[in-house]
DNA sequence: TACAAAGTAGACAGATCTGTCTACAATGGT
DNA sequence: ACCATTGTAGACAGATCTGTCTACTTTGTA
């Protein structure tokens, strides 16, 4: 039966969930399999079943990190106001959140981005979604597309910022002169 | 007489320099220490003796690249007008240069945030002084200091998608238009 | 009922990692 | 002349990593 009715605790998606955990508090490369496979309370054999290696867990935890963030990213924008000036409040929430530990995608392409190149190529995707997602918040203009890549640029600098500061106030600081400076009235 | 070379300049800095290359192009945690010592064409003991750990490698790696890449750093700025204008061709040298693979703090403290407290130090003090070296550019005034803390926001951004696009350029242009933004004549 | 799919537990192979240790050679200051 | 320092070569221990494999159990469905 595949019915839908029940959710059923899946060996997959435990795994998934204790990958994404995992990766995303320590790296990648510091967490070995078998810490994945104990976390997520599953036989190693069933691991490779459904993973076959490493690397194919890497990739479907950044696809799963992708979705969870652009969907709760495009729900923050809306929630305080929908416009440039939303990127701030939205931002707070994520970069002064207890489990900060700053891009996923970011810190990917640092650990792997030559060992696996797959990474670089999701990493392109995930920003050019989340610079889509800047895109709406902007009215329509011939200058929209660059001024969504300028203000995901400095979203990036601000991630970044908030990771190795202490204090994500300066980070997000920052991030509002920007946005203001870049959406102000052009001469 | 098992080293014909040149009277070689100490296996302190050769090991430094060899784990410099391969820190920086590999990354920290892909990079073995027999790797580096290999390639740095040094005995085992002679390594350890000079680093007691691979951590303090890794801090003098840090050392090392934070002298190197502010020197040519703050030499750039200077050949390029010494205004905030010449960040972005100055930058440009290094993106779009062969061997550029990000920043290694930045690429360090996704790596090894957690793991190696100290690497979030000196991180923060690099990127204190990569702002000290831009607020040089700019005429003294009460906003100075913000200034050049959101123009090194936007630096940094810019290194990070320089290292995931294909091209430099995109990240180059956003960089010159956030900068032009911020340098405006205010109101 | 019978069977295929998906699960559990855990030993094992083979590679690689950090760090220690033995044994010996060159060198330079006192 | 002596000897501490610094060097080389490389075996070794002990941990850990990825991935394979055997043997048994549960479960849904034909």
């Amino acid at each position: 039966m595949t019915s839908p009715d029940i959710p059923a605790p899946g060996a997959r998606e435990r795994i998934l969930l204790a990958a994404h955990d995992l990766f995303y508090r320590e790296g990648i490369r510091a967490t070995g399999i078998d810490r994945v496979i104990a976390e997520s309370g599953v036989a190693k054999l069933s691991f490779y079943r459904h993973y076959p290696s490493k690397n194919d867990l890497v990739l479907a935890f950044l696809d799963h990190r992708h979705a969870r963030w652009m969907a709760w990213f495009e729900e923050a924008l809306a929630r305080h106001g929908g416009t440039p000036q939303a990127l701030v409040p939205a931002l707070k929430e994520w970069l002064a959140s207890a489990g900060f530990r700053g891009c996923a995608f970011i810190n990917s392409v640092g650990e792997l981005g030559e060992a696996l190149p797959q990474v670089n190529e999701l990493t392109r995707r995930h920003k050019a979604d989340m610079a889509k997602a800047i895109a709406a918040l902007l009215p329509p203009s011939p200058r929209r597309r660059l001024l969504a890549a300028d203000l995901a640029t400095a979203v990036d600098g601000a991630i970044i910022r908030a990771q190795y500061d202490d204090d994500p106030k300066p980070a997000l600081a920052s991030l509002r002169r920007i946005v203001a400076a870049l959406t102000r009235p052009a001469a």
